[in-house]
DNA sequence: GCTGCTTTGTGAACCGACGCACAAGCTTCT
DNA sequence: AGAAGCTTGTGCGTCGGTTCACAAAGCAGC
């Protein structure tokens, strides 16, 4: 029902890629019709809760059957907007900033990396992957010229608010930031932060600890 | 006033590790003594929601004041566990993988290193940061001689699951997992999962579309 | 065509999280 | 000592998300 006016929640957009991925998974495997208790099993959710969110972009689903999974996926994609591809930049080549150019997921699911930056001497010109990596003050030039409107920010934690500003000014309208520190964004840009230690931490609090603790904590589910 | 029976609710403790890292901040920048305001502004989030995480792991700060940086700092890293160094282990040795065991950032955070496993062939042996990968078969031993109780997991996605159940039944108890697939865990095992391409998808939903949309979904904070 | 089985889509209750607003409490100045 | 000014800690209303449970709807077999 919910297909033009009405906004679809952000908690079943940020499980929508997650329906997606195990969709895609299905149709690896031949399958052709899926019921929403086995996708929610697939996704580790409740099912209740997928119906609800694949019903916020529409009836797609056929009582007594389940769902259809080619058509399903095209309607999750649409509604993500993955019909068309999306260049992605990466700024910092520092190790993860390496491993993220040069890991293939990105470009599999409609991610293609265009543009690599970096400001040290020593990085600027070498080749990651099968990009070179250019010095960040040609970072406006570059992403006009490529289109892009998604940034990886793969730089020192000192850095990244300046480079945050420095690609949004240049069109950037998306930004994942993976360093270690909270960065702002204006109005129309997009943001997600990824912090890798900080997994870490969150996962030890679950952790039995020795003192007299209680053994009722230890359970999560992200 | 909420010390040791009851718990702290996962979105407090979610957001723990985050203040604590401005708090670090802070240290470095010699301030003594930080208001609600001024660290939730730090933080990204609201100064009530600030102290009343807080106020689940007691009260520490001192009206007309603030909190005390120190003071705080330890309270946190307590209520998280972080009091003393907890050793992880790296299984997965791609680009993923051989960039999360160079990164410092762990180690910093208490989270030290310890052994890389792998099952390729030309991956075991190699030399990563300065650790040699072993193959996965040892972890058992490895695991326990180390008293490793975290994993880290950037195995490809088939490989997830049955590795995720091979290293928690050799003792590890906290699962950070990067591969692109759900894995479950059994009761007692902590678990988060950490998707690239998925923060990547969902970002992009929050992109101006060209088919006659609504320009009012532009937000997204996490 | 009708009955029974299966599964979707959703109303409604429940639950937790968020944020406002204010009382309690500490500090400083007079 | 008393008054004024901050800042914490928290009660409470609100909002969004989750889950249950069931009616609506399609399919299969008789």
């Amino acid at each position: 029902m919910a297909d033009d006016g009405s906004q679809v929640p952000a908690a079943s957009v940020a499980r929508l890629p997650l329906y997606l991925r195990c969709l895609e998974e299905l149709r690896a495997d031949g399958v052709s019709t899926v019921s929403s208790s086995r996708l929610a099993e697939l996704a580790g959710v409740n099912a209740a809760k997928l119906r609800k969110d694949l019903s916020h972009l529409g009836s797609y689903g056929t009582r007594g059957v389940g769902y259809e999974v080619p058509n399903l996926m095209h309607q999750i994609q649409h509604q993500l907007g993955l019909d068309q591809q999306s260049p992605v930049i990466v700024v910092g080549l520092g190790n993860l900033g390496q491993a993220l150019a040069k890991h293939g997921g990105f470009g599999e699911r409609g991610f293609p990396i265009v543009a690599l930056f970096d400001v040290q001497p020593d990085v600027v010109g070498i080749t990651v992957g099968d990009l070179t990596v250019s010095h960040f003050d040609d970072v406006d030039a570059v992403v006009a010229s490529h289109g892009a409107r998604t940034a990886i920010i793969a730089a020192p934690a000192d850095a990244a608010q300046s480079v945050t500003d420095r690609v949004t000014s240049a069109g950037i309208t998306s930004v994942l930031n993976f360093a270690p520190t909270v960065v702002q964004v204006g109005v129309g840009v997009a943001l997600r932060q990824v912090d890798l230690a900080l997994e870490l931490q969150i996962l030890n609090y679950y952790q039995p600890r020795s003192e007299s603790e209680r053994d009722t904590k230890l359970r999560l589910s992200v």
